[in-house]
DNA sequence: TTATCTGCAAAATGTTTGCATGCAC
DNA sequence: GTGCATGCAAACATTTTGCAGATAA
């Protein structure tokens, strides 16, 4: 029970609406995404899901983090040179910083991007979805040991 | 002779500069994305080369990019789900709009980040080197085909 | 001349898929 | 009981690497 829960069990019940079943194993999923605020990866979340289950598999998770996306309830960081990172903490749209150096993510506080898209929408003629706003930098502890 | 050979001659100072040989394959190259305002994929610039040279391997333009790009000549987006896109027109930071229908990219315009990128470096303590900005939405095209 | 580049093939990486079995509902 | 989920292995897509021969400078 922590302070996610009431997140945990908004996801569940979404999840529940669209005729999936939550297993243990994604409800570990789940609990780890909600829960998490270091942006894992597949196969941290694998690593800590198997802690309790040993028996799960990649495939698992990476199918379910796939369900979750497309629900919405988890946002994707695509990297092709990396592994892809998620956020189901906070799974619409905002900024990141990712460290170059030890690839940490932090969520920074920032003022909304609604009038920067707006501006583009009417300047481009595109219909906006989505963004995705990535600072890369160095964070304040690899500079200290820098 | 067209309107970027100026940045066709940069590139190849630099390249040069740096002890890098200007062979008729990376000529090409430099041509494609200097000239090129589509974002292309690795696989279309080796289309495009081996129009002119077609015993061009795949291998080697992915090696030339790779140099340019640790060279600071070229900017990559990088998907994990798709090819990563380049563009060698303008290789420092700035918006894109991403059809998620086509796939097209375009260069919006759209004020500086400098200001956003102040707030935040003042706000987490990070030093920031560089960002992504990406709009994903759909363009006026595919919206008049939907 | 000689260090770099090319082109081929193989490897590496991250992710997805097919399918038989298992389990949530 | 039914159909979705699991776990395994194989497939897949993109990118990288190793190396022998070719070539720009």
């Amino acid at each position: 029970m922590g302070a996610h829960q009431d997140r945990v069990d908004l996801v569940i019940k979404r999840l529940k609406q669209k005729g999936c079943r939550i297993t243990p194993q994604r409800l570990a999923i789940i609990r780890i995404l909600a829960e998490s605020n270091v942006h894992p990866t597949v196969e941290e979340i694998y690593e800590r899901v198997r802690v309790n289950f040993p028996t799960t598999s990649l495939a698992t998770v990476y199918k379910t983090v796939s369900v979750m996306k497309e629900l919405g309830e988890v946002l994707e960081l695509e990297f092709s040179s990396d592994q892809n990172r998620y956020d189901g903490h906070n799974p619409s749209p905002h900024p990141h910083c990712i460290c170059v150096k030890c690839r940490s993510i932090v969520d920074p506080e920032l003022g909304s991007l609604a009038h920067i898209t707006r501006e583009l929408a009417s300047g481009t003629g595109y219909r906006i979805l989505s963004h995705r706003l990535d600072f890369y930098g160095i964070c304040p502890k690899c500079q200290g040991e820098s």
